[in-house]
DNA sequence: AAGAGGCCCTGATAGC
DNA sequence: TGCTATCAGGGCCTCT
């Protein structure tokens, strides 16, 4: 779940609170995640000092000092929690739908003392996973086979025409493919559709330049206001115990099956149909 | 090369 | 109450 926005919102939490701070010490209860993590890593991010936190698409990039960089993904159901000295459970981030105002009890793999603060990573799934790159030259050889982010002035109407030219995959696939544009997950590649009055299951081939531009502009707006949403949440979520993510309020199509359009005097029913074994909602009148 | 589908995993939920 | 089945989804992998 955790798509660009979740993890933006993680980057900027964290960014707040361990920049400049220094990995004191680093425990690693299961390896097993998506993939194992490498046995030498303690030994490489160890006493090391974080110099900035990046993010690319779905990664997170801590940057130290001396140039190596340790990328975590998320995965599905990963969730980064900041435990304070001061405050107990004091969470930082949670990604929408796996919310829990207190710090979880299983599935917390990785503990790092960085500062005032016990990072925890928490994944039940285990589909995320941490890579260590010596420096920034193996970092970019690692991201270089993604496509553009959406904010990246190379996501315009112009690249997706192109790339689009003779595709007969629909456009619902291409959204969720990274290696077109990176960052986009299930949920958010309705929600842009909808915006773009444009069928999930339409070839691409067929969409025309002012389809590509639509696309290019919603992708932005959509995933813009998510981390506007998703900032908030988090602001509320420090506050309110047991509050909710509010991403989710903001949804158009995701998870409404059956109900109303919301979109103004469409008389649509927004509908649910599986496309390569993935759930993709809309409207069933105004998406064209 | 492009596209389709399998697989990894746990927790929530539904149905009997 | 407890069992089994289904679904959720990111991305790497294999196969055609």
């Amino acid at each position: 779940m955790p798509e660009l926005p979740e993890v933006e919102i993680v980057k900027q939490s964290l960014k707040k609170s361990i920049t400049g701070k220094i990995i004191e010490d680093i425990l690693i209860k299961n390896r097993n995640l998506r993939f194992k993590i490498p046995k030498n890593l303690k030994k490489n991010i160890i006493k090391k000092k974080i110099k900035t936190i990046d993010r690319f698409s779905k990664y997170l990039i801590l940057k130290f000092e001396d140039k190596s960089n340790l990328m975590i993904h998320l995965g599905m159901s990963g969730t980064i929690h900041l435990v304070s000295k001061l405050k107990k459970n004091y969470s930082i981030t949670n990604t929408s739908f796996y919310h829990s105002p207190t710090l979880p009890k299983k599935h917390n793999h990785v503990e790092m003392k960085i500062d005032k603060f016990k990072l925890i990573y928490n994944d039940p799934r285990r589909f995320g996973y941490f890579s260590y790159f010596k420096n920034n030259q193996l970092l970019q050889s690692k991201l270089k086979k993604y496509g553009p982010e959406p904010f990246d002035r190379l996501f315009n109407k112009n690249y997706i025409f192109n790339y689009f030219k003779n595709k007969k995959k629909n456009i619902k696939n291409f959204l969720i493919d990274q290696n077109f544009v990176s960052g986009i997950g299930n949920i958010y590649a309705s929600e842009i559709l909808f915006l773009c009055k444009i069928l999930p299951f339409k070839q691409v081939k067929l969409l025309s330049l002012s389809d590509c531009q639509k696309i290019s502009y919603f992708t932005r707006l959509v995933l813009r206001k998510a981390i506007k949403k998703g900032g908030s949440s988090i602001r509320d979520f420090k506050n309110v115990s047991g509050a909710q993510g509010s991403f989710q309020k903001n949804f158009n199509v995701y998870q409404r099956e059956n109900k109303d359009c919301l979109k103004y005097r469409c008389k649509g029913r927004i509908s649910k149909k599986f496309i390569s074994k993935r759930s993709s909602f809309f409207c069933n009148l105004c998406q064209k």
